[in-house]
DNA sequence: GCAACTTTTCAACAGTTGTTGAATTGTGCC
DNA sequence: GGCACAATTCAACAACTGTTGAAAAGTTGC
């Protein structure tokens, strides 16, 4: 709960890399381009384990120390590469947030291209934006599940939420937004906001993967298992959109 | 974040009360009742203070320094009533969870003897679910509404969640489910609890109060509007519960 | 009024926090 | 090999953390 405005005044590390222009067309390509890239070993390690660590025990609850320790590297070296904690955790949570964005935005093309004239149905709306998340067994990069839950602890936090989840999903999910009410015409905006706030909860607590539905259904459900909980939110979610904002064409 | 294991050396304080037994029948009342009850102004405030910055920065958010303050008291005083930093955390967590309970409970035993013979509607059933949670304008006390913030920013956290929701609230949650089972029936088991978990996710980001839907709806919703969530999300979660687990009965 | 008691404050502790300046190591270049 | 520069470690700082023992203030019963 850091308490002071940002200062402009950087003076000893290379600081955040200035605003890395990535608002290129096509390719948020994943590998990195070997030696143009800011970036070393053990700073990416930091990130990694910053990470884990913040997504599940919050800003506050983990230290500089248990990640400098966690990515066997000296405290300092935290601060040196990304300055304040603050602009660490912001640093976290931006890396992937350009390549999720990405992703769902190409899902949602590919069924609007899919579907035709038609549009897209409300199942495949909300599956574009749903499957796009796996991406954590489709690169094998299991720092994508720390991200994600990340994501879950900021969206859910009153402290963090709006600021940090609007500066950088608002505009794709206004595009989601933009399909469904396409996809149920005559829906009020009022019932559609509501619905996507529905979606975004179930959502938030799925990537949160707190293992509380594995408790309570006796080990019947998995919390991590991501596409068992997609396969079972995709029709769920379209029947409540559909209750609320009108029938909607298709399936 | 604490590691450390709970010793029992009770040393100085009165500590958190005996374990009140109040597990009788019926009036789970809120006024204290005068002088028997082990209460003090200044250890209400307390109470209160921890409930409201708890539920906003999480339990590493929060110094014993900033509570004592905002209650206008000493330090030393939170640790003479509860004890520890995580007593005085988890007293605040079960300070309202049998009234809230109890409420529930109610609500469901009320839309039962109204359904007689059928047996309640999923609506109904989801009804007597949520609506007991707008206590906040009905007992006129906003420390509910903290309350709730912090029971999702418990039921959200990787590190909290599984342990504190499954003791505090697993028997009511089953309570609900088995008259879901009973509303839905040919439904299977894991269909059911993921249903549950959808709804779940939608009311604890609802209960997170975060202002989010508000920025996204340019102020056409407002988080802060339990009334109106509900409204929208009773028949939205029906819908979907009946999607996945048969047509059911009623509405 | 004084004695037993609970409640509250005061003062201090040992440990931890984020941060930083200086020193050390590593790396590529000529 | 030496030079510029980035990466990394070392050592230390002032501020803040939860906790506690002792003292003070408040309350109750007689």
């Amino acid at each position: 709960m850091p308490d002071s405005e940002n200062d402009d005044k950087r003076k000893h590390g290379p600081m955040p890399a200035p605003s890395k222009t990535s608002k290129s067309t096509a390719s948020a390509g994943k590998a990195s381009d070997s030696k143009a890239n800011r970036s070393s070993a053990k700073r990416d390690r930091i990130l990694d384990v910053a990470e884990q660590l913040f997504a599940e025990h919050g800003y506050d609850g983990v230290t500089l120390r248990q990640i400098a320790s966690g990515a066997k590297v000296d405290v300092a070296l935290a601060s040196y590469h990304f300055g304040k904690k603050l602009d660490l955790f912001n640093a976290v949570f931006e890396r992937r947030s350009a390549y999720l964005n990405q992703a769902r935005h190409e899902a949602l093309e590919a069924v609007r291209e899919e579907a035709g004239a038609a549009g897209p149905s409300v199942e495949q709306i909300i599956e574009a934006f749903l499957r796009p998340l796996e991406l954590a067994q489709e690169t094998g990069d299991e720092g994508w599940r720390h991200y994600l839950a990340l994501v879950a602890y900021i969206n859910n936090s009153p402290y963090w939420g709006r600021r940090m989840m609007s500066k950088m999903f608002d505009s794709l999910v206004n595009e989601f937004i933009d399909a469904l009410r396409v996809a149920l015409p005559g829906a009020s905006d009022t019932d559609l906001y509501w619905c996507y706030h529905n979606m975004s909860g179930a959502l938030t607590l799925t990537l949160a993967d707190t293992g509380r539905i594995d408790a309570l259904s006796n080990g019947l459900c998995s919390s991590s298992d991501f596409e068992a909980a997609y396969d079972h939110m995709i029709p769920f979610m379209a029947a409540g959109f559909r209750k609320l904002c009108g029938t909607g064409n298709g399936a």
